[in-house]
DNA sequence: GTATAAAGTTAAGCCAACTTAACTAACAAG
DNA sequence: CTTGTTAGTTAAGTTGGCTTAACTTTATAC
């Protein structure tokens, strides 16, 4: 029988490695765009999550409505985020990503695949049957939690 | 046969998951501790890289010498690292963790885990043994990757 | 219809990170 | 020993993200 403390070493091996290159290469890339941390952040919450309103900006990023319409604002007169009001209610405001916006977050998508690649070329064709079957299954678990209500600290 | 595409189809699956996930939490607590972003990631250069000077530090996060001194003062006058004289050269400084500080990066470290133990929790024991299994072996390879000299773009 | 609440913006100001420039101290080469 | 280089610090000033406070506009409740 397999002791979860094997699963959680391994994990936790991988997450190590996994995070602290990952990490290089994301920070790098959002610099070498000229755009701040927090402005990529929201590039990146639009590309994943899709549109929404300016509230759920503030919320998810921890930041007053006022912090967030500034942030906006640089990304809409740069030309990566577009803010229209929403049909639904015209006090509010729907954000979403431009051509040009979307561009610039894959290429930083896409730079974190590089060592990817390079580290599927490592491995022989079972062992990448293998561990895409692995990931598959902790991929669906993963997404599964994911969408379970969230519990806040009080 | 597995083709390559499927491999890197499962691995960026996960990615995106998990980085969604993994980022949220480290910025989560890096905000709770009081200490900014590039503050905490001088602590965890510290950690996982060991002892160092000045200049690694500036190298390494990108920024001038000047900047690093200052963002190191307050690290230092919050207890978090020291900073001493290195015996062979009276000009550098060896940068270190404190018990405090090292306090500090483990319990944000445990914070990133207490995810993945529920993920854990979620799985068959046979499948917690399959994804160990396979997760030990892109650790390997990826460990491999990290030691070969880096490249840099011109 | 009027009052209250909600979504967002604008303005003023604070603070941390960053830069450049000028500096000190220690090593290295001749 | 003097000249030049390397490691790091200090000071002054800039910038960007953030906050609070006051405001506009639209929706909602009674």
């Amino acid at each position: 029988m397999t002791k979860p403390i094997q699963f959680t070493q391994a994990i936790r091996s991988w997450m190590d490695v996994f995070m602290h290159r990952s990490m290089r290469g994301w920070g790098r890339y959002a610099k070498s765009t000229g755009l701040s941390m927090p402005q990529f952040s929201i590039m990146m919450q639009l590309h994943y999550r899709g549109a929404c309103g300016m509230s759920k900006v503030s919320e998810g990023f921890d930041i007053t409505p006022a912090a967030a319409s500034q942030l906006v604002d640089k990304l809409v007169h740069n030309g990566l985020i577009q803010r229209v009001e929403d049909p639904h209610d015209r006090r509010a405001k729907l954000l979403s990503i431009t051509d040009k916006g979307r561009d610039l977050v894959l290429e930083g998508i896409e730079e974190r695949y590089r060592w990817v690649d390079e580290l599927a070329g490592k491995l022989t064709a079972e062992e990448r049957a293998q561990v895409s079957e692995a990931l598959n299954i902790i991929t669906r678990v993963a997404q599964e939690l994911e969408s379970e209500p969230v519990q806040h600290h009080p």
